[in-house]
DNA sequence: TACTAAATTGTAATAATATCAAATTAGAAA
DNA sequence: TTTCTAATTTGATATTATTACAATTTAGTA
């Protein structure tokens, strides 16, 4: 069950505890890009000790191991994302969704300017999901 | 002195007020990208009655106009901008400078995987900057 | 099985931003 | 130019996300 993130934990050399495994099993199932309180709360329902500094923590342990990544695109927390291959996101304004988008940027690893060396790429996106464009097209038809 | 900002916020319908002209006129003159503290302790030093709620609600009017942007990258707060062509943006990880970046993103106004509609992009690279890499080296070879 | 450094917990502190009501003012109308 | 009013500014207070910290617990080693 849990076999496969205790093997993350191990080939980084991060102590193997119940929180942390729940948090990337979490993140493991759920693409969602959830912020801490909505990590914090579900797990809360199954492990009623956990602690929100712990959410706090297990994710920075992990963001620092790039198991995880963080996201700003909300603006207003971060937003939690296991590191897979390397993706941008789109945030609908209407419906708040934050989907993966797989294009790939021409800009990666790359010497920028001549001369800044980039590490990290992060490319957001923001406007109207399909979903949200056939609503209103249905809502528009229908009423 | 001010004609620029003034046609600025009347081409937008935007009330003209003394201390959006000078918010206006420190984006206009700084694209470091500041904070909204950095703005309001800036104008505070010429404008004592400055209130920083009236930097946060400027800010928001401009923003929804367009006349600013506002930038996640530094993951803390929100970092200010004018708007003039798209650009991406640079953050040094060593001395916390954003800079601007003018490379084209192959994906602007575009639809993406078949649906969503973008209205804006955004582009964050992380790294270190030329300036701290030369430095680096600077330190390596002196000391 | 015992030990210890690291992790977890809960509380309290901080920082950024939002809310709100009273005072002021920009700009339209008279 | 003066009057009027809706919009803006102000400052105080509230809220939210995140960090700091000290006491307790625990993972993993010896
Ligand atoms: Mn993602
Ligand atoms: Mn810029
Ligand atoms: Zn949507
Ligand atoms: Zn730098």
């Amino acid at each position: 069950m849990y076999e496969k993130y205790v093997k993350t934990l191990k080939d980084h050399s991060i102590k193997i505890t119940s929180q942390r495994l729940e948090i990337l099993k979490y993140l493991n199932e759920h693409h969602t890009h959830p912020n801490v309180e909505e990590i914090y709360s579900e797990l809360k329902k199954k492990h009623p000790s956990l602690s929100r500094t712990t959410v706090y923590n297990s994710l920075e342990i992990l963001k620092k191991n790039k198991i995880v990544q963080s996201l700003t695109i909300s603006g207003s927390e971060l937003r939690y994302d296991i590191e897979e291959s390397l993706h941008h996101h789109f945030l609908c304004k209407k419906c708040g969704a934050i989907l993966d988008i797989s294009i790939t940027c021409p800009n990666m690893d790359r010497t920028l300017d001549g001369g800044h060396r980039v590490e990290e790429v992060q490319g957001y996106f923001k406007g109207i999901c399909k979903n949200c464009q056939t609503t209103e097209k249905g809502r528009r038809t229908n009423g």
